[in-house]
RNA sequence: GGGCCUGUAGCUCAGUCUGGCAGAGCAUCGGCCUUUUAAGCCGAGGGUCGCGGGUUCAAUUCCCGUCGGGCCCGCCA
């Protein structure tokens, strides 16, 4: 086996368990980014790889929404401030839909990989703490905390776990979790003594301004289920709890993946999960999204303007290596899974036959693992870009025009659905709308060339044959002194922004020569 | 201070794991609808694979070094 997915499974598999269970942490403290989903949709992916091999799996979905909140989003209300250090379960939700903060962003990433067509079983870290399906692991990792501080020092060379539990604790006056240091472990009665005495720095993304977060100076002694434990051993103590067989990790966490794995062994004495690393995305420019409207580039946006089988080709595709990722791909990862599915089908060769495998793997990834029976719908995504960007939402009759168009172009004869061309024409619509850079080229004129489009509009409302059209413009253009090239440049340029496009005459008629015409006017 | 990724055609990148004539898309150029710009088709040009060494019959690929680009960790979660 080649793909990435299928290795990985082969070697999880001979762990022998009833149950192989994969997870990922999801992140509870902000707005997802596109890559939050990435964890999940690789995790199912090797979820759906090991039930191909006949053995049962399931993905686990661990929101850490028991983690504190270190800073106030942009854009978000400001009383938030007042909340910071707390862990997110315990605020309250801004858009009031939620029961806290924390569900309401863990939601959003959930309903993303519902939309990308994720199965999972969804785990609230606060509620592993709460209900006790922790509390096992939690005692575990404190009577040996000594031991645990030193691999932790031994690694990193961080030295507060020598001297603290790795246990923070909400503390029972303020309600902050970051401000907290817990300094005795009482084994017998199974308490953690701890003071609020501790200083963080949090910050507004808004102003900018770094805020300083101070203990209330409180000192308690807490239960085992009234804090959690620091990622440098929650890791390794919840692969212990719930018999997690494979999580994938980003760089970001490798230290702490690194410290967990260590940890696994010594203090709880397992085998820590297999594991498979990626490298984190990069946006370059993130096109007008975060410019204009202040939006993230959340898996929502991605999937406004591309396929959930696109999206999840940009998670699985490869995993090692630094990718630029900003709403300009989309068009690509479009493309990409068409072409994808051309091989797939047939209808494409590739001679290296090592190559063509992993591709047709990789397409049954992107469809996660239930390919379609039948190939469907193939076009280039910046064709229906072009088409959506000269009929606006607004023109009467949208969904029959790109249809005609497109069938008399000869672009699609496939067998296809129309729900199918439908919904890649809304994804490019969106796109024009929101995410192309607008190119707004100034068309500069001269006079002959004015006045020839002058002519023109004024004569296409007569018109409604393509043939016809496309004479008159020949004609028009003669008559003017122009030469033809130059002068359907210009026409172009004017009516969709571009320096070529369709045959003239069968683009106006189908959109409209009235339509057309006005543009023109408008335009001169 | 520690670590990771990256450098291949004008541009964006495959290919490197598993060594075997250097690839794609876009762009460029030429040709093709009886006069025109054809979201199409056919064809062409274009690369010392960052640089220097090593291993090998053979290196873009493996090893060592080096230079450039970028990122993560070094608070905490």
């Amino acid at each position: 086996m080649i793909f990435w997915a299928d290795k990985t499974a082969e070697k999880i598999i001979r762990r022998e368990k009833k149950l192989y269970r994969t997870e990922c942490g999801l992140g509870a403290s902000g707005i997802p980014h596109v890559g939050s989903v990435g964890d999940g949709i690789r995790a199912y992916a090797v979820t759906l790889a090991l039930e191909d091999r006949g053995v049962p799996s399931e993905f686990v979905a661990f929101s850490d929404d028991r983690d504190g909140l270190r800073k106030v989003p942009r854009g978000f209300p400001a009383f938030l401030e007042e909340h910071i250090g707390r862990p997110v379960s315990t605020i309250p939700d801004p858009f009031e839909c939620h029961t806290s903060y924390g569900e309401h962003m863990s939601s959003l990433l959930l309903d993303a990989l519902d939309k990308v067509g994720v199965r999972f079983v969804f785990q609230s870290g606060t509620m592993a703490y709460e209900d006790g399906t922790l509390d096992d692991v939690v005692v575990e990792a404190l009577n040996n905390w000594k031991e645990a501080g030193q691999i932790i020092f031994e690694m990193t060379g961080q030295k507060k776990y020598l001297e603290q539990l790795p246990f923070n604790v909400i503390c029972s006056e303020c309600g902050k979790i970051y401000t907290t240091r817990a300094y005795e472990w009482i084994p017998e009665k199974k308490k953690i003594l701890y003071v609020c005495d501790q200083e963080f720095k949090g910050a507004d993304s808004k102003t900018g301004k770094e805020l300083t977060v101070s203990g209330c100076g409180h000192r308690g002694e807490a239960s085992i289920r009234d804090g959690k434990l620091t990622w440098k051993v929650e890791f390794a103590a919840r692969w212990k709890a719930l018999d997690i067989s494979f999580e994938a990790f980003g760089k970001d966490i490798l230290d702490s993946v690194r410290v967990n794995d260590h940890i696994a062994k010594e203090i709880f004495h397992i085998r820590h999960p297999v594991h498979a690393f990626y490298e984190l995305f990069i946006e370059r420019g993130g096109g007008r999204i975060s410019k204009s409207k202040g939006n993230v580039f959340t898996p929502q946006v991605w999937l406004s303007y591309g396929s959930p089988e696109s999206l999840r080709l940009l998670m699985l595709k490869r995993l090692g290596t630094t990718r630029v990722v900003d709403v300009e791909e989309i068009p690509k990862f479009m493309n990409e899974v068409d072409s994808l599915k051309k091989i797939f089908f047939g209808k494409e060769k590739i001679t290296n036959e090592r190559e063509e495998q992993h591709v047709r793997r990789l397409y049954e990834y992107v469809t996660f693992l239930h390919p379609p029976d039948h190939m469907g719908l193939l076009i280039n995504y910046y064709t229906l870009v072009q088409l959506a960007r000269m009929l606006p939402k607004t023109v009467e009759n949208r969904f029959a025009l790109f249809k005609d168009i497109l069938m008399r172009s000869g672009l699609i004869d496939e067998e296809f659905s129309d729900e199918e061309l439908c919904q890649k024409i809304e994804y490019a619509t969106n796109w024009v709308e929101e995410a192309e850079e607008a190119e707004e080229e100034e068309v500069s004129l001269s006079e002959p060339e004015r006045s020839a489009l002058r002519r023109l509009a004024e004569k296409l409302p007569e018109y409604t044959d393509g043939e016809q059209i496309q004479e008159l413009i020949f004609l028009t253009a003669q008559e003017h002194q122009v030469k033809p090239g130059r002068f359907f440049q210009v026409l172009y340029r004017v009516v969709i922004g571009t320096d070529r496009g369709p045959r003239a005459g069968t683009l106006i008629s189908g959109v409209g020569p009235q339509r057309v015409s006005e543009m023109i006017m408008k335009a001169i």
